[in-house]
DNA sequence: TAAAACAAGATAACATTTATCCTAATTATG
DNA sequence: CATAATTAGGATAAATGTTATCTTGTTTTA
């Protein structure tokens, strides 16, 4: 029921590229800015690659960048990029999970969770998570 | 960020309940009727016992029934009975568990989205599960 | 007192999570 | 063109969580 390690270290390493949307960046840097492992954020970022959440460059002056603006981007994105599709119960996304599926008065409860939930989580972009980071840090430095 | 085949056992069982209120019922009944391991449904209803869900009697005709009426069980009571309290990040429920919790724009949204989560989850019963089963069954007969 | 049923703890197989490490492949630069 | 910097991807492994099973104890009815 709960997001995993990984995610919320999705989630570190998107705000950090929100932030300076269009800047690229190094695995390090984002490592040790966000306070992830190093080797398991390239993990990571493969799979936000994957997901057309940022794109990569190699070598020299290599790194990571947005591969949309972060008012493109929600927490629904990330979960599933990482996770896979959001849902409470593996018969709301695979009904062959559950033998019972076709005559289980609970199965269309939590199909309709599932809309509700992905729409919940749709509605969290990065834009508006990199603004609070924004305000956040010009407050600190007063 | 799924229920455990665990809880779905629970809610299997709560609703087999939930059909008959106030009738006490076996576990080797229920495991049968709704397809569930059954020294595994024993475990499940010792935690549902402990959360004031079912209640047992021993001995010779013994069994487990409902300790309140289907409508005042939600979903959501079932949940948390099996996999404690329900929150999408743990730091929504323990800050003590992330050393960023207190200056991360993030940490807010996950404690937002759990009281929507809880409050989605707690707008369904068993009551409502048990009608739709009852009803199911009497178009079957037919 | 015997049989039926729940109670509770120990244990174990399997899957998932959370990483780490190593070897490519690619690219900028002197 | 050689070298250093950086991502790409596969193999592996420790720790944790899930999904059970089994055994022994306790309670109750008849």
């Amino acid at each position: 029921m709960r997001i995993s390690r990984e995610t919320d270290y999705a989630m570190r390493c998107v705000l950090h590229l929100s932030v300076n949307p269009g800047q690229t960046c190094m695995v390090e840097e984002m490592a040790q800015a966000r306070g992830v492992p190093r080797s398991f954020l390239a993990k990571i970022l493969q799979k936000l690659k994957r997901a057309n959440i940022v794109e990569s460059f190699r070598g020299v002056k290599g790194g990571f960048a947005l591969a949309r603006k972060p008012s493109d981007i929600s927490l629904l994105d990330v979960i599933e990029a990482i996770q896979g599709v959001v849902s409470l119960n593996i018969c709301a996304v695979d009904e062959k999970a559950c033998d019972r599926s076709g005559d289980c008065v609970i199965h269309p409860v939590w199909v309709i969770l599932r809309e509700d939930f992905q729409t919940m989580l749709g509605k969290f972009d990065f834009q508006m998570l990199a603004d609070d980071e924004f305000l956040k840090e010009k407050k600190e430095k007063k």
